[in-house]
Parts: C-alpha cells; sequence; structure tokens
DNA sequence: CTATAGTTAATGTCAGACATTTTGGGCAAG
DNA sequence: CTTGCCCAAAATGTCTGACATTAACTATAG
C-alpha cells in the first residue's frame, strides 16, 4: 500500500519544518510499524511538490529526533518507539499537537511525572529565585482567568504547561530543567480527554460530565495555589506534598490508578 | 578575533557529521560566549574547504541539538547553556569525546544521578527482564575482565556506562530509559580526573595515587556486584541501598561531598 | 525628527549533476 | 551445487551555482 497517498500537505508555511512535522506527526500516529521503509526521497519531493532539498533537510530534522534512520544505498527506515528522542523539544512540540498520542507514551510520562515531580517541588522551593517565583505566578494568573470559559480550554492548558514547567526551571538544575517539556504532551492529553468527556453529555443538567469538569478544574486550581504558595515560603516538605496532591488529582482526571505510595525525599540540598 | 582560526580540520570522515562533531565541541569547551555571532556559513566553508551544503548539514545538527541558533538575515548565534538539549544523544556522544566538559554539567548530572539512580534501581529490581538482566551481566564481566591493567581505562569505562544504561532500560520505562546516556560524559569526566591523579605521582609506592585508584577500583567493583546481585533478586529496598553507595564511592573518585541525604522510594510499583 | 524606501548581508530554497554505499543478480571457476 | 567475483541498479550523500526571503542598516523626502 502507498502509504503516502493519505498523507495532507503543509497546513502553512513552505518550509522544511513544516513538512518535518507533517511526517513526524505520521510517525508518531503510528503510520508505519518500526522497521518499515520509509517512502523514497523522490517519492516525497513528488507527493509533496518540494525540492529534494527540502524534503531533505525535513528528514533530517526527523532522523535527528530518532524516528528514523537513514543509511545511504539501503534507504529510510522507521525506528522503534524505545528509540525515540522523548526528550528533544522539537518531539514535545509535534507530539503537544496530536490527536491522540501514544497512550505507552502518555503513560510513561505520567509515571515519571509521578516519581520525579515531588523532588522537583522540593527543590524548586529550595531554589526557587524571584525571577522565578514571578514566572510561576503569571502562569498561575492565567490559569484562573482561564478557568471558568470552556472555549478557553486550550489556553487553559497553555498555561497550566507553563506553570510547570517555571517549576522545572526553578530547580536550578540543567537536567531537570531539560524535562519541563516533557509534559506538554501529558497535559494536553488531559485537556482532549476532559473534552470527550464534556462533548458526551450536552444536556447542561447538573450532574454531567461538563459540570464535573467545571468542579474538578476549581480543585485543580486551588492545589496549583497552594503549589505555588509553598515554594514561595521555601517550605520543601510542603511543595512535596502539594505535588502529590496535584499529581493524584491529574491522575483522577486521566483515570489512573494511583500506586500505594509516591516518592519521598527527606532533604534534598541547595544548589 | 577571529576564533575560527584554531579551530582543527574533522581528523577522520569528510561528512557533515565530522564537521558537525568539530564545531560542537569548540561550543561546549566555550569557545564562543553565549550570544556570540558564529561564523557565516561562508567563512565556514572557506576555513574547512568545505562545501556550503555540508556547512548547512552540520549547522543543522548544531540547530537541532539547541546549541546555536539561526535566523534568516540576522546570522546564527551560540545560545545560552541552560538552553541546550543535554538530553539529546548526540549531546552525550559529543560530550564524551571532550577533553574537559563543563564543570557546570557534571556537576548537574551527578546531582540528577544522586537523586534519581536510587529509584532507577528500584524500578530495574522490579522489572528487569531476561536479557535486561544479561546486559547488566555482560558489562559486568566487560567491567571486571578491564580492571587490572591501566592501560584498558577507556574500555573499562565504555563498560562501566554500559553497565548503568542497561539498569536504566530495565527500568523498562521510556522516558527514564532515555536518560542513561546522560552518564556518558559524567563517567568519563570521572575517568580522566583519575588518570590525572594518576599520572601526577610516578613513584609507585604503597600509599601513591595509582594504588588509591586500584584500590578504589576494586571496592567500585564490588558495589557494582551487589546491586546486581540486588537487581536479579528482584530486591527493590537493596537495590536502592546498592545505588547509594555506588554512587557514594562515585561521589569520593570526584572529590564531591555528598549531601545529608539522598532520595528515598517506598514502593515503587511494577509496570 | 520621523517615516519610508532602498541597500546590504545573512540564511533559506531550488535545480541538476555527480559521488558513495548497499543490495542483488549474473556468471564463471571450483 | 556452491563459492567467489564483477557489475548494474537503487538509494542516500555531496557538490555547484543561482535565486528567494528575511532582517538590519542607511539615506532621503516630508
Amino acid at each position: 500500500m502507498d502509504a503516502l497517498a493519505s498523507l495532507p500537505r503543509p497546513a502553512e508555511g513552505r518550509g522544511a519544518a513544516a513538512l518535518a512535522e507533517v511526517l513526524a506527526r505520521a510517525i508518531l500516529s503510528g503510520h508505519w510499524q518500526p522497521g518499515d521503509l520509509f517512502p523514497r526521497e523522490l517519492d516525497l519531493c513528488q507527493h509533496f511538490e518540494a525540492s529534494r532539498n527540502r524534503v531533505r533537510n525535513a528528514l533530517g530534522e526527523l532522523s535527528a529526533a530518532g524516528l528514523i534512520e537513514r543509511t545511504a544505498g539501503r534507504g529510510t527506515v522507521v525506528r522503534d518507539i524505545v528509540d525515540w528522542h522523548l526528550l528533544d523539544p522539537q518531539m514535545s512540540g509535534w507530539m503537544a499537537s496530536l490527536d491522540a498520542p501514544h497512550p505507552q507514551l502518555v503513560e510513561a510520562v505520567f509515571a515519571f511525572r509521578l516519581a520525579a515531580e515531588p523532588y522537583i517541588g522540593e527543590l524548586a522551593a529550595l531554589n526557587a529565585s524571584g525571577d522565578d517565583l514571578a514566572r510561576i505566578e503569571r502562569a498561575f494568573d492565567g490559569m484562573q482567568e482561564t478557568a471558568d470559559a470552556a472555549s478557553q480550554r486550550l489556553a487553559h492548558a497553555e498555561h497550566d504547561v507553563a506553570f510547570h514547567d517555571a517549576i522545572y526551571r526553578a530547580s536550578h538544575n540543567l537536567v531537570w530543567r531539560q524535562m519541563g517539556l516533557l509534559l506538554r504532551p501529558s497535559i494536553v492529553a488531559l485537556i482532549q480527554r476532559s473534552q470527550r468527556h464534556a462533548g458526551s453529555s450536552t444536556d447542561g443538567h447538573t450532574d454531567d460530565a461538563a459540570d464535573g469538569h467545571a468542579r474538578g478544574l476549581g480543585d485543580s486550581l486551588e492545589r496549583h495555589r497552594q503549589l505555588l504558595e509553598a515554594i514561595r515560603l521555601r517550605q520543601p516538605e510542603q511543595a512535596r506534598r502539594a505535588t502529590e496532591l496535584l499529581l493524584e488529582r491529574t491522575a483522577r482526571d486521566l483515570d489512573k490508578t494511583l500506586p500505594a505510595s509516591g516518592i519521598t525525599t527527606p532533604a534534598p540540598r541547595r544548589v
């Protein structure tokens, strides 16, 4: 079968980046199996009406992200999901714009957050500077302003991502900081799930999913506030606890069951 | 000043990858300050006797790694260290081949290992498959065989990296697994430090650095063995403890002071 | 002094040819 | 029938030269 035929042209932009995004989304959607041969350069040129140079640049981006492997003479093959560079920021961007990210991926990312974020919250409480705090507060204010209208859910998700990313940054560790982008796909998945729930019941009565969502959102906001407050007051213990409660709330929204206990971090040090 | 003049040509290989490595190492060595203008494409073509196409491909790799930022009309600027994609596998390769990696980087990576690896050890003890165990054992055997001769230190380091990477893989979590490559620069830095120590005293007496290194290496090997054993026997608690002891040993070799306590992980769950 | 059009210099793209690597088939010697 | 070699096909990698696009600077009219 010609797997190429069903691929859309880049919606906007005539650059290599736009082309790369289309191809990346196709791979991330499972359009090819790992090990499958990817279309040849010339076929891509023909289908997308692009020069070989642009196609090659796009393929170069995919290769840098670990999505494909190219070898002269043999061709281009799609790599297995375990070889993808999940922590490449570009991957986060591609995944966030996806309708249905790999469940395996959402699972892995959330497991990571569950283990790491309480500790990162502690680090943030110990190390957050004034700039960090300002960034976190700005994101929180944005979440508050976009909490009411259902039409602003995407904007709300962006502020949510910014909130957590700011906390990663506040850890003041180069490695942990890099992982802040990881949660964008996770949070976007959450939003889309709640949107689907809300869309499935439109009667607007008291106990429907939409109201449940609204109530859950208020609760979530309150838990964010407590985490922010703990970081401001330099209380690592409470920041850890607040993060755990926040993740518990998120887990419920994702219909996940929590493990018996999370990670505890007695005494990280200030850097 | 012409910062280009002092850059060497690629030692081997005439491809874009070789060129990218030379440029990446220069940036990682602090050859430019963040915000500095990077040489123009045509200058690079002239200096390296390369076509513009190859130069552009090399610059594309650097851009994908977050080392530089390119904008049409303005030029290419070197990005700040906090924007580098430390978790890009290609970065690990470049950093590992470096004489003196950024101290700030080694610091951050080790702080991360200190916090995360005990937990990862637990995960590995819970989830390691037969293949995982075989991989870990193979790496351990390699470490044993190369433990005696000083000439095999590089090989020993490779097996050391493989050992820890295998444990990351055994966590069976897509995210944690990705971070296995992070420790390559860290371990290489350790090796080079011990090599420097050994080189500074050549009398060969009882208490000199070389003997200290040999004794330390035997001790390190034993701690690796205990971690391997804990993983094999599916004992998460002991795996965590063994990892902590191993990191303590590593910290001593890096002349670092340990924080009062590491991270503890009561009950991660099996995936 | 300001707004605007032109100039310059850098990166981005296009087009075609050639180089290199891998794979497979044909064919002859054993 | 198997083995070894050579050659051709197919794919990616590279070279070259031209043009397109973008961003900063400059001069100039108002």
